[in-house]
Parts: structure tokens; C-alpha cells; sequence
DNA sequence: CTGAAAGCGCTAACAG
DNA sequence: CTGTTAGCGCTTTCAG
């Protein structure tokens, strides 16, 4: 109903110019010299009319939004939730605001996204990206808008990089499940070529040929559904009936694989070793409590932020690029408790 | 590092005015009676330069920005990922992008968003609102922006709502663990004196008094970080020896709610009812699996974001506000299973 | 069918 | 210190 007032009806009613009313309010007065009543007296009127900059017009002009994009593979997973709620947090801190979307791992959806949001000037990009929008992330960065990539790499993109060591910690994983005294682990996971899965199979791969024990590796298609997805591993299980501990690549796989298992009473092993990737809230209080690799999620947030806004303050100088390598933790609970500790005992402690 | 390029660009390229390629671009061009192969070969090069419009500038002209504003109390909280999830969805196919954040039930936080979302010129809003912003989205809706509320009503707002019964959900869950034969019966709840939380208290309090039961009513403080939630739950339930049974005001009491009950073990009764209001992925997981009332979200998310897109499809028509009350399910599982049914039945069914 | 031109609201170079 | 003015890139009216 209401027109929106703009700098010039300010102008109008100061019977000021537009241009000094502009260096005032983006804190240029002094620079400007412009005396302190009138600066007083804008600011009292400003507020007083409750006038607002239209930061669309400001966008359009300045190439600036205050914006940062953040691109994660599902919004609901509590993993990314998690660490968007973080994010949002320490960025509304520093001025920044965000837009958050999902990519759903689809490369349409996401090279989509990337256009709209630098369309629309968005300051920065903090991606976990699907496979293949390569292309994409790099024409963003040669045209100056700084991107933090995180949770997995790609492999053409050169830019700062937040992750965990995922090939540490699937192989720790499954040591502690071999001195846990299981023979025969599997590893549940999906069928994707990103480059944090490899990882996280890598170790686990590793860690078996150490010990010279066989691989039960089950890729799950990342398209299907949670029912198909149970059902799927419960065939597997039961159809690997040696199979006695698991370790599941990702924190929905695990939770599926817990529902098959709980399908499966009594078809298979009753004490099945478990081990999750990523930690869930109710994970404690599972009986038996779910052991889980956890991300630290807190301090990754904190880095993605940082770096980010390392580079929005620096934007010319074309610092090297930081790759921040995390740990996990592995959250020992009842559920990869075995028979005993084996006698076996290797050294190696990291990747 | 490379310019964009302008429709100007174009132009000059083309040796066609602006106009007649904005029109083109618009699907205009027929209304326009443009010849059908000039639109040929401008779509063609148009395409071959990559060239995608300025939606900044656009929106700057045109007031519209084809994006939706969704603020929740907490993007991490499972059900408001999972509407957010499927809102976005819904959103994307009818071409529009959502922009969301999280209001962290503050005030200030709340209306500075929204007054950062009006300046941006986004075309509409899904709020869950904090108490106290009736004013800020009055504005809003007198500004002719469509808003929708979710989740809970403000009281000086007259818009459509999508909610659920909260009255009868509380309601009906509490005759339920009274049918089981459950004779003291708590409620866990928040402080709050939003809608949502005053409709479960509401049915809780109904429920107990045709029962002729005693109240045992425990509200946590908003604020309370996970761990002193926890305690005082926990204290409560030390305190509370006759309780017999918990139901939950909301999923993440339920959540610390059965943390404290797990560190209490053998210091409270061993087998307390529960029920949780939200469902939640491991709840049937639980030993034992936990009852839940269940929003129905894909429901939800689907009136929300239609009501939405009818509004912004008919801005000038006012039509009557559309207020929606739909039903929860109680997801019976072991959690609440009593001594043994109580012969009392009581015939009224809902609120 | 097409072109010129007027803004949307703001910033900032330039000229007093 | 302050005002004029030229755009940012697009839509749209109005006049050919």
C-alpha cells in the first residue's frame, strides 16, 4: 500500500542532497567532513521515518550483497543441518546473511542454483558440490567470488577445501572393530564416486588387507528410497550370513541398516558389531548404544566460516589456497563391543 | 574476470533493439507480433552466448523476485528441516527458490530478517513466528506481500494459517496412556506461551480433568541448553516419584527427556509410559520403541506452499483468509503400552 | 514489428 | 562540505 520512501524523498525532506545522505549513512561522514549536526540531524530524521536502503538497488550498484550461498546435499540430513544452523550463526555475526538451498546431489539442480544465486550477486559460496559441476565452481572463482568447498573434494577445482579425514577414519573404525574380535566386517555404503565415500571405503579397505580379512562391500544406490534402501541391505545380510559387525558409510545408511537389522531379529547373528559414520542424537540411547564416527562439526563450521570471510575481506590478494584436513572422533558405544579384544596390535595410527 | 554480458550487448550484437529482445525473452513475442524467425535467431544466440538476465536488475524493475522467504524456529530441529525440505521441493517445481533461516525465537533477530527479506523484494512468506512479531508481519501483508504462517498463530494476525490440532493431539494421546492404565501422568513442556505449546497444555489439561487426575506439569525454560534441560528433567523425575508416565511437548524434550531418563536408570520407575509429540526416524528403533504423535508434514508442507503460490497468483483479489487445522497421528508403539487397559472408555473423539 | 527513453533506488566520480 | 549526474541491467510505455 505504502510507497517505500527512498534517499531521494530523504533528500527532499532534509533538503540535503542525495550524495551527502549516501556518505552518511554508509559511515563516509568523516571521510567527507561533514559536519557533525547534519550528520545528527540525517541519522534523527532516518530514523525517524524508519527509512530503509533498498539493498537490491545497493546490489545492483555495488556487485555486494552481504550474502553467502550454502550448497549441501540435503537440508534435512542432520549432519548438514547441523552445520548450516552453525554457519548461519557465525556469519549473521559478522553481517553476513544466508541463503541456503539443496542440491540433491543432481548436477542440473545445482549448476541451476550456482547461476541464480551469482545472478543475484551472492558474495560467497560454501559447497559440499555433487559430482561434475567442476565447470561451474571454477567460473565462479575466476570471477572473483570466493568459494569454500567442504565435506568432499573435486577433482578439478582448486580452492579452499574443509574435510575430514575420512580414509583415518573408516580405518580406525574398523581396527577398533578387529581388536573388538569380529572377523568378518562389512561395509555398507553408496554407490558414489564422490570423493568422500572413496575415502571412507579406501580405509576400510586398508585397514582389512592389514589383517588379511575378506571385504563385504555393499553399495547401496544413492537414488533409492529409505524402504528400498532396508530392504536391499537386509537382503545382503541375509544372504552374508558370516558377516558379524558393520561399518555403514553415512549416518541415513546406518539408521536403514539399524531398521533391517531390527527387521531381521533373529534371521541373523544376534550381537552384529555396528559402527556408524557421523553421530546421531539418539545414538546413546539405542541398546544396544550405537559406537559412531563423529564429525566435529563445531569446528568445522567455524573454519568454512572463517576462510570465507578470510577471502570476502581480501579479495585481490590472492592468497594460496588452504586445505584444512579434520579428524573425527570414534565414539566407542556398546554396539562394536565383541567377544574380546584380539592380541593383535598395530601401531600405525593414522593415514 | 570476464564481463558479463548485457542485454545491450546483445543488441549490438544482433542489430535488434533491447525492447524487441526483452519482449522475445519474456515470451511476449507473439503478443508482439515479432516475426517468428527473428525470435529464432535471437533465442539462438542467446543461448550460444550463454547470456541469462540479471534477475537483480529484473527484480530492481519489475518488484518480483521469484523467491520465497521461509523463516523456522530452527533449520537443525528435524521437523523443520523435513517441512523445509519438502516446501523447497514443491517451491522449485513451480519455479520459485527459497531463501530460509532461522528465527532462533528472537525478536530482534526476526524482524531485522524480515526486514532484510522485504528490502531483497521476495515475493512472499512462510513463517513459524516468535510471540511478539505481529506488527512486523502486518506490515508485511499490508505491503501486499503474502504471507503464510505455520505451525502456530500470532494473535493480531489475520492470515491463512496451516496447523495442526494441537489440543486434540495432547488430548488424545493422554487418553491414551489413561486407557493403558496410566494413573500419573506428566507433561513436559516448554514456557512458552506460543499457540502451539498453549493448545497441547490445553489438551493435556482437558484430558486429566475428565479423568479426575492429578496434574504433574514440568515447563523447561526456552533458553535451557541441552545438558541443564536435561537436569532438570531429570530432577523433576527424581522428585516426582508417582509419575508413571511422560508425554512430551515437543521432539527435542523428547529427545533429553529419554536422555535423563536413561542416566537415571534404576533410581525412577523402570517402566514409564512415554510419548513424544513429533515422530521421529529412530523412535521405533528404541527398546522400547518410542509412541509418537506424528505431524503429518508431507500434508503440510503441500497446503502451505499451495496456499502460497494461489496468493501470489492473485495478489489483487482478496480473498477470505484460509485457516487450516489438520489432524496428527498417534504412532502407538511400545513405549506406552501399561499394566493393562483400563475398563473406562470414553466415547468423545476430538476437540 | 521496432527503437528511444524513462525510470527502479542507490553509489560515487566529479565539479563546485 | 554539497550537489549533479551517470550509470548498474532490465522492463515497458509511447511513438513511430
Amino acid at each position: 500500500m505504502k510507497k517505500r520512501i527512498s534517499i531521494r524523498d530523504l533528500a527532499a525532506q532534509l533538503d540535503v542532497s542525495v550524495t551527502t545522505i549516501s556518505f552518511i549513512l554508509n559511515g563516509r561522514a568523516e571521510e567527507k567532513r561533514i559536519s557533525a549536526q547534519l550528520v545528527e540531524r540525517v541519522l534523527k530524521h532516518v530514523k525517524e521515518v524508519g527509512y530503509r536502503p533498498n539493498s537490491l538497488a545497493r546490489s545492483l550498484r555495488t556487485g555486494k550483497s552481504h550474502i553467502i550461498c550454502l550448497m549441501v546435499e540435503d537440508i534435512a540430513n542432520p549432519f548438514f543441518a547441523n552445520i548450516a544452523r552453525l554457519i548461519e550463526e557465525r556469519a549473521y555475526k559478522s553481517g553476513y546473511k544466508i541463503m541456503y538451498c539443496s542440491t540433491d546431489n543432481s548436477l542440473v539442480k545445482t549448476r541451476e542454483m550456482i547461476h541464480m544465486f551469482r545472478e543475484r550477486h551472492v558474495d560467497g559460496f560454501i559447497i559440499a558440490p555433487p559430482e561434475g559441476v567442476d565447470e561451474e565452481i571454477n567460473a565462479l572463482i575466476n570471477d572473483g567470488r570466493p568459494v569454500i568447498l567442504f565435506d568432499r573434494t573435486l577433482p578439478q577445482v582448486s580452492t579452499d577445501h574443509v574435510m575430514i579425514d575420512n580414509a583415518a577414519s573408516t580405518y580406525l573404525a574398523v581396527k577398533h572393530l578387529v581388536a573388538e574380535g569380529f572377523k568378518n566386517i562389512a561395509f555398507i555404503t553408496l554407490d558414489s564416486l564422490q570423493s568422500q565415500m572413496q575415502g571412507r571405503l579406501e580405509g576400510y579397505e586398508r585397514a582389512l588387507r592389514e589383517h588379511n580379512l575378506n571385504f563385504h562391500i555393499k553399495e547401496v544406490a544413492f537414488t533409492l528410497d529409505e524402504e528400498n534402501t532396508i530392504r536391499h541391505i537386509a537382503a545382503f545380510l541375509q544372504r552374508k550370513k558370516e558377516v558379524d559387525a558393520i561399518l555403514f558409510g553415512t549416518n541415513y545408511l546406518a539408521i536403514r541398516g539399524l531398521k533391517a537389522i531390527n527387521q531381521l531379529k533373529g534371521q541373523i547373528a544376534p550381537k552384529l558389531g555396528i559402527v556408524a559414520f557421523d553421530d546421531h542424537d539418539l545414538f546413546e540411547l539405542n541398546s544396544p548404544s550405537i559406537t559412531a564416527i563423529a564429525q566435529p562439526i563445531e569446528e568445522m563450521a567455524d573454519k568454512v566460516i572463517t576462510l570465507l570471510l578470510n577471502k570476502l575481506n581480501s579479495l585481490n590478494k590472492k592468497k594460496p589456497n588452504q586445505s584444512v584436513l579434520m579428524n573425527t572422533k570414534l565414539v566407542i558405544r556398546e554396539s562394536s563391543k565383541g567377544a574380546g579384544p584380539e592380541l593383535t596390535v598395530v601401531s600405525r595410527a593414522s593415514s
